[in-house]
DNA sequence: TCACCTACCTAATCTACCTATGTATTAATA
DNA sequence: TATTAATACATAGGTAGATTAGGTAGGTGA
């Protein structure tokens, strides 16, 4: 199936992928598509991820012990995996927010400095 | 010569550099090695650009048109290879910063959120 | 039946950035 | 006056998160 791919945003969200994911499992558990879904709902269609992106930055994440999953099977739709935030996950999220908020900081000082 | 790694930021900072840079040659013409200086001193010793980084970046955005430069002989230091920022590199600039503060935007809505 | 939406997955590729190394000039110091 | 350190620029090669492109499959509605 044709995706759609992010240009919107290109690199600039390099990096914090995890972060907003990890972000979206601490309000409980979910999916794939659906958190998908929920990141272009809330970015008013700003932002999305490639699908590719998506999954394996799961993957990448389940490896690393920051989240789990299991399967679900549905009545009106397909199979649908689910994840759940570690607690490892949840520190990682804290630090990644307290990095972020140091890359912001930087970032902004030379912008209004320029 | 052994170069320090900037392992603070990972990939935080990663398609941004291109702002910084023309933000600090917003201010005047300059080199990298100084321009580097500026980023370690702004940033309290948090950030600055690997050497690569650095002058592979000069180089893609002079091939991009947004940076030009010019050789200065200097009396009591090696040459300096200065850079200044082009009209195409303040447009640049300025979709970058808008860019920058949309993804930021999105970011903080999602850790705000969580 | 066909199109479309939902839902997950992987191989190949891209590219900004990093690692490592090299060259050359000037300044300081022993 | 060697030697070391600081200044200053450069490139080859590798890394890893992200994109491109394609695949599989179940459910819904016209």
């Amino acid at each position: 199936m044709a995706q759609r791919n992010n240009t919107l945003f290109g690199d600039l969200l390099r990096g914090h992928t995890d972060t907003i994911l990890l972000s979206i499992l601490l309000r409980g558990d979910s999916y794939g598509y659906r958190i998908n879904k929920t990141l272009e709902d809330e970015s008013d269609r700003r932002f999305f991820l490639n699908e590719a992106t998506l999954y394996t930055t799961f993957k990448r994440m389940q490896k690393d012990g920051y989240i789990e999953s299991y399967w679900k099977s549905e009545t009106s739709a397909p199979p649908r995996k689910y994840y759940s935030i570690t607690e490892k996950g949840k520190k990682h999220l804290k630090n990644n927010i307290k990095e972020w908020e140091d890359a912001a900081q930087i970032i902004k000082h030379f912008i209004e400095n320029g």
